[in-house]
DNA sequence: GCGGATTTTTACGCGATTTTTACGACCCAA
DNA sequence: TTGGGTCGTAAAAATCGCGTAAAAATCCGC
């Protein structure tokens, strides 16, 4: 996962300054609203991880910034507030908050949270991760890294299957014999062409019916190689 | 949606009547423990939409109980803790926790955090969260860590069940070297790929009819390992 | 501190995989 | 036609990874 991106809506410079040093120490990328209306874009543009919002803002309520951000995002949000009122807390959480901080808080236990909130969200998008490929006969399910033709499963070998994907990745389009070279083998062994066709040949004796006519594994004469699509 | 299942974890008596009163008050269907070896039980049996676990238990610190029930788990777990220390709270967040409130605490507070916790299941809602595995004679209890081929229980070390539940986890995925050892060993063994090799023959030596013909723990050569799916 | 269980090391044979080498077919331009 | 280039195929050689066993070190309960 790359770097996760955190938007910071605070007024007090300070505070900032705390924070600033803390996240992006702890490789957070790190963006930041002094306002309200500020932080309400900066949400929308960089599309955050995480938002820590303090509820004492010049212009609008902190609460009513997470009520408009529960509009139509389920960003994970952390509330700040020099308030420890009980009565706040239950406001701001039930306004869409996840967590509320009191100050003054201590850097690691806001780290901790955070890390939680990051939890949460890597879970939800497990969800969505359904990879697969599909083109006649052939298919290959890059979760669960096995490849099909028809009903039988196929067998590879981890550079045959590295070649296979890195053509996958670019189904349709032609890849050069370099590309695929520095995909498969790294960049230092960007000169040995032939290990290409080595390889190829394996593959199509592999998942082709008729491996001197391919249907999936396209020769581009002078360039490099294709996989057919739809 | 019937009325959310909560089960406490805790033993000081006034507690647990003072949440007792405020929970049940509030239409939620409660179930108490008051040792850390009952919450695992209580939590298994009862499936409940949170737990609130107290860290101050009388047999298993509460850390360890969030641990193992993190094994099988994503419930979202609250801690109520007397500690108010901020190492407290980290260690108990990075242990899977999803909240931590300090005693005293107010009933309002901790009902607000409760419904962010239901919020955060809420959008997940649906996932078959099982506590057991099963595959052909195969068989895995992780809430009472217990492994059975067939009728008969097999005895696991640690190291071994950890590589299993491990491989479980991502069952019909491969799961590479790396990631076992980062998983079982930690981040520090990184490199040591043999243990891997040597804990899987193991295992296989332990689990499988015919160990040099593994049905379920598969090599996947070059890759790692993954456990059969159905 | 003792003894058994568990983990960590070490060593090695075998088979799978990768790399290397060789050669014939084909295309296109000189 | 011919010759250099690219491509496909095959097979030999070198390398690497896996499984296995067993010894050494460590941990843990008594």
């Amino acid at each position: 996962m790359p770097d996760p991106v955190v938007v910071l809506i605070e007024d007090e410079p300070q505070i900032r300054r705390f924070l600033r040093a803390t996240l992006t120490g702890q490789g957070y990328r790190l963006f930041e609203a002094t306002s309200g209306a500020d932080g309400l874009v900066e949400v929308g543009s960089r599309q955050p991880d995480v938002v820590i919002v303090d509820l004492g803002l010049p212009d609008i309520d902190g609460i009513e910034v997470i009520r408009r951000l529960r509009e139509w995002t389920d960003v994970p949000v952390i509330v700040l507030s020099a308030r420890g009122q009980e009565r706040d807390k239950v406001t701001a959480l039930d306004a869409g908050a996840d967590d509320y901080v009191s100050k003054p808080f201590g850097a690691s236990e806001l780290l901790a949270r955070i890390r939680v909130a990051l939890r949460h969200t890597a879970g939800a998008s497990h969800e969505a991760d359904e990879a697969a490929f599909k083109l006649g006969e052939l298919q290959v399910d890059l979760l669960h890294r096995r490849v099909f033709v028809g009903e039988r499963e196929v067998h590879l070998t981890p550079i045959e299957y590295k070649l296979l994907t890195t053509l996958v990745q670019h189904a349709g389009k032609v890849v050069t014999h370099q590309q695929l070279l520095r995909e498969v083998w790294g960049p230092t062994h960007t000169d040995q062409a032939h290990y290409v066709r080595v390889y190829m040949a394996h593959l199509r004796h592999k998942l082709e019916s008729e491996p001197a006519r391919p249907r999936y594994l396209l020769t581009e004469p002078g360039v490099g190689y294709r996989l057919a699509a739809e």
